[in-house]
DNA sequence: GAACTCTGTGGGAACGTTACCACGGCGAAA
DNA sequence: TTTCGCCGTGGTAACGTTCCCACAGAGTTC
């Protein structure tokens, strides 16, 4: 039975209590073969008796693997990475191998101090999602890394798995259209993020395969959050507007701030205006009406991201960049005003 | 000057390149006394030149501290554990100590399996929220732990670090009265939950110091979801309604779920019935109006939980219970219909 | 000047595992 | 009968630390 108290039990232990050498304890735990059956046997129901479990650590210490993997995020407080660490997470713990989360607050400091960790726990691999733009040396990680986000862009030739912006935005022009909203007006990040470049090349592309002039299509800008998507909105509604009443948010805090502001003007969502997220924040499906929006794979973006990392370290190299498709999620914020549907928009100005 | 390809330096490489032995090279990074100028001098240059990091694997088994902790929490992807999961890892960088997580789904048999791992980790020690109720034998988790969290409260005599659900009911029963309501209707969760045995004591013992009869209340359950607190709090909009018009809703989901229901009913929210919620997730903040709400104190869980820990593996066994009391978040779901208010309404966000 | 303490240093054992080599026994091929 | 190969097993050397003991030399005390 278990030491409570005392040490725990070793190989030796095992050895000894089973009558053979540590030698065959560790081929029969290791599953080799060229065991007795007696031998096996008898070792078994010695780990069984004496509650043996390997020290990692000492697993680690001579094979050279640790067993462990680090995740660096931004916040695991935010609902999209706390979907990516726990992809990341299950898809670990099918080959027993433990994670390690650190989050770094977009602050490079911290993201140095937490790769250091990594590297002094010796973890065979390491998924981050890059806030330091000074990796001048990208071997000089010391170990087998994988970039997430958007963020991992600014790294070619790099191993990376993100969501395909470009897709998720052909999925929401594609329903807008369909929804009779062919030329909705597009509520953007701040200027200074990536994925807003990507957004909007996507919208453009869009365009010119629907032979619309994006010229047409009203633009506001914010900062990503709730207060900046009421304001955006506010300024939106003073424009003068054509065509549809519909609004192509970039971020899902912005639309939920959006619709607060539609019902300060007095307008109903989606009645009045139909809104349409991208993110897929938990939270949107709370408002009311629930916000219909285009949902990130946070969660694939873990599980891949682990597989590739495990790839690597088995021999790999590779440096592909790997984009993992977007999901609509139909809640009601979206109003369907297309012809073949009954007409459920107040009449415009 | 590091090693890419290589095998990483160590504290022999850095003794060679130093001129010294490796017991010098350790008592200088051990920050021990009895070093002379020089030998200090040239090991940091030699650290600095190498790269050298030491080896966690190796400090861990040969000091039997592995500098781990673990954390076995039902889900990361739930903003409360989420808050409590970054406290706890917050707490644990401050002493240079990493944090392995895990979800457990609220299922005992996940639950046993991340313990395992946790043991074969060596980890120096985990923070738990128990779902299985036959740990018979608690010393058999073969290392010191924290239980977290109102199902702690199974297991007397066990160090456990919680929230204050008795000062947060009388915070909320206290803002409540003070905005008007002295009798507010109570939406409370399953009957199988501990808490919600808690949370009617504590309204029952505000009531007596109030000299009111708790069996006036208007009481409505369900099961701690959105879809639950809509059709709980439509129930309740069906019943004959006395006093004030306002719900304390012991569970945020149910909250947001009742405040649809009130705008399906055709009423406002808070000018004809006021809500208060319970648990501070952040969704609160973007449903309209804001849901005024009293918060967990997630984060200071974590780090309280990390601190306990430490201190008992440091030696101390202390077998204490410790609340962390909750805070009021307000917002604009509650109306002030004193006598010495004007009617009005908080715009909240 | 001998015996002592103090300072700075080096050498080796141990932590628990795995990888490798060696060896006895046995059956098959020569 | 000898030789070879295979099977099952045991012994031992690492892996990179830390801890303890030993020891040389300088300073202090008698």
């Amino acid at each position: 039975m278990n030491n409570t108290t005392g040490r725990r039990a070793t190989i030796i232990d095992v050895a000894k209590r089973a009558g053979v050498s540590k030698s065959t304890v560790a081929r029969v735990l290791g599953g080799s073969a060229n065991i007795s059956e007696e031998a096996r046997d008898r070792v078994l129901k010695a780990v069984a008796a004496t509650g043996y479990e390997p020290n990692q650590l000492a697993v680690g210490m001579r094979s050279g693997r640790s067993g462990l993997l680090g995740i660096v995020i931004p916040d695991i407080t935010n609902p999209f990475w706390a979907e990516v660490a726990r992809g990341a997470q299950d898809r670990a713990a099918k080959d027993d191998i433990s994670l390690l989360i650190f989050s770094s607050d977009w602050d490079a400091h911290k993201e140095a101090t937490h790769l250091r960790a990594l590297r002094r726990a010796r973890v065979d691999g390491a998924i981050i999602n890059p806030v330091a733009d000074n990796f001048d040396d990208l071997d000089r990680f010391g170990m087998p890394f994988v970039f997430i986000g958007s963020s991992a862009e600014r790294f070619p030739d790099t191993l990376s798995v993100g969501s395909d912006i470009a897709q998720a935005v052909r999925l929401g022009m594609d329903i807008l259209v369909e929804r009779g909203h062919p030329a909705p007006a597009l509520m953007l990040g701040p200027r200074s993020r990536l994925a807003r470049a990507r957004f909007l090349r996507a919208v453009h592309e869009h365009c010119v395969a629907r032979d619309v002039d994006p010229e047409v299509l009203l633009v506001e800008e914010s900062d990503y959050t709730v207060e900046g998507g009421r304001s955006a909105m506010a300024r939106l509604l003073a424009k003068p507007w054509r065509g549809n009443r519909a609004v192509f948010v970039a971020n899902d805090l912005m639309a939920l701030g959006a619709m607060i502001a539609v019902r300060e003007a007095g307008l109903r969502c989606p009645e009045d205006i139909s809104i349409l997220g991208f993110d897929g924040i938990p939270a949107g499906a709370f408002s009311w009406p629930g916000l219909t929006t285009i949902e990130k794979p946070g969660r694939q973006i873990g599980i891949r991201a682990v597989e590739c990392l495990i790839d690597q370290i088995a021999g790999g190299r590779q440096r592909e960049r790997i984009y993992l498709p977007c999901r609509l999620v139909e809640r009601g914020s979206l109003a369907d005003v297309s012809a073949s549907a009954p007409v459920r928009v107040a009449a415009g100005r």
